[in-house]
DNA sequence: AAGTTCCCCTGTTAGC
DNA sequence: TGCTAACAGGGGAACT
């Protein structure tokens, strides 16, 4: 569900609770948390290190420490909370980091899909394993229209599945990607193969301007998700089609429909979206 | 090689 | 009303 603005604004927030403090102890209670080594190692590199630096690629945060970059995924429900006291229910937690300015870093995560790695620091954050298979983030200015088409322009795939491919952009989940293709007058069942370069101009101009509007906002807030320590983001409300089935098109007053592609719920208003 | 399916999880929702 | 089955979703592994 936290898809790159989400991410932004749970970093964001991170960073100014968490600048130069240090972790002092920490415990693991569901093990497969921690993808790329055992808890008591993890726990024990941590153990004294102090946030320097944050940053975030695609729907990745991470956290330069001391000696480390800590990569965080928060997957569909990941969520860290500021507590100075730890709460009667631990039910969700699944991690828990003392801090030395009394407080309790807590991840919380129903869903138990998140993840979190520790590697050595490097000074070029792409060159991470947990990035292997990440592309430019959205935002980017590596991630240009024309290298958008090049990856995408011999594939037979629906141009929302690209859109939704971290490996080509990185940053784009289900809900942005509805809104981006609305944006661009595209249908999201296009083939890729039909997409122009001009088109992709037009994808790439609305993605920018649709992700660095969601983070202005705060993210976007559905159902029962609220990113990490209680924010509400507000994007929601200038959602144009995701969630809107059957309601009138802001801009045709044409029912939206809701559909799948490739698997994920899918929204479009058929007037406004043109399948090329 | 590119594209598809399965799997990991559990709260919510649809259906009977 | 109460129960069960289907569904949701990001990403990686396995498979076609």
């Amino acid at each position: 569900m936290p898809e790159a603005p989400e991410v932004q604004t749970v970093l964001s927030t991170l960073e100014t609770q968490l600048k130069d403090v240090m972790i002092i102890d920490g415990m693991i209670y569901y093990p497969s948390l921690i993808e790329n080594a055992d808890v008591s190692s993890f726990l024990q590199q941590i153990k004294g290190q102090s946030f320097r630096q944050f940053f975030r690629i695609g729907k990745y945060l991470g956290f330069t420490l001391d000696d480390y970059d800590w990569i965080v995924h928060l997957r569909m429900e990941g969520k860290f909370y500021l507590y100075t006291t730890l709460p009667q229910d631990m039910k969700h937690i699944h991690a828990v980091f003392s801090l030395n300015n009394g407080q309790y870093l807590c991840y919380h995560d129903t869903r138990k899909f998140g993840r979190m790695a520790l590697y050595p620091k490097v000074e070029e954050k792409e060159t991470l394993p947990s990035f292997k298979n990440v592309g430019w983030d959205c935002l980017d200015p590596r991630m240009t229209s024309l290298y958008f088409y090049q990856r995408i322009h011999t594939s037979h795939r629906a141009l929302k599945m690209a859109l939704l491919d971290q490996s080509i952009m990185a940053g784009i989940g289900n809900i942005y990607a509805d809104e981006i293709c609305f944006a661009s007058g595209l249908d999201p069942r296009t083939k890729c193969y039909r997409i122009s370069k001009k088109d992709c101009e037009t994808i790439l101009y609305h993605t920018r301007r649709i992700i660095q509007g969601a983070i202005t906002y705060g993210g976007t807030t559905i159902r029962s998700y609220t990113s990490s320590l209680g924010i509400t983001g507000r994007f929601q409300l200038h959602l144009k089609v995701h969630q809107r089935k059957g309601q009138p098109c802001l801009i045709c007053q044409t029912p939206i429909i809701k559909t799948q592609v490739g698997k994920r719920g899918t929204y479009i208003c058929p007037h406004c979206q043109k399948r090329k």
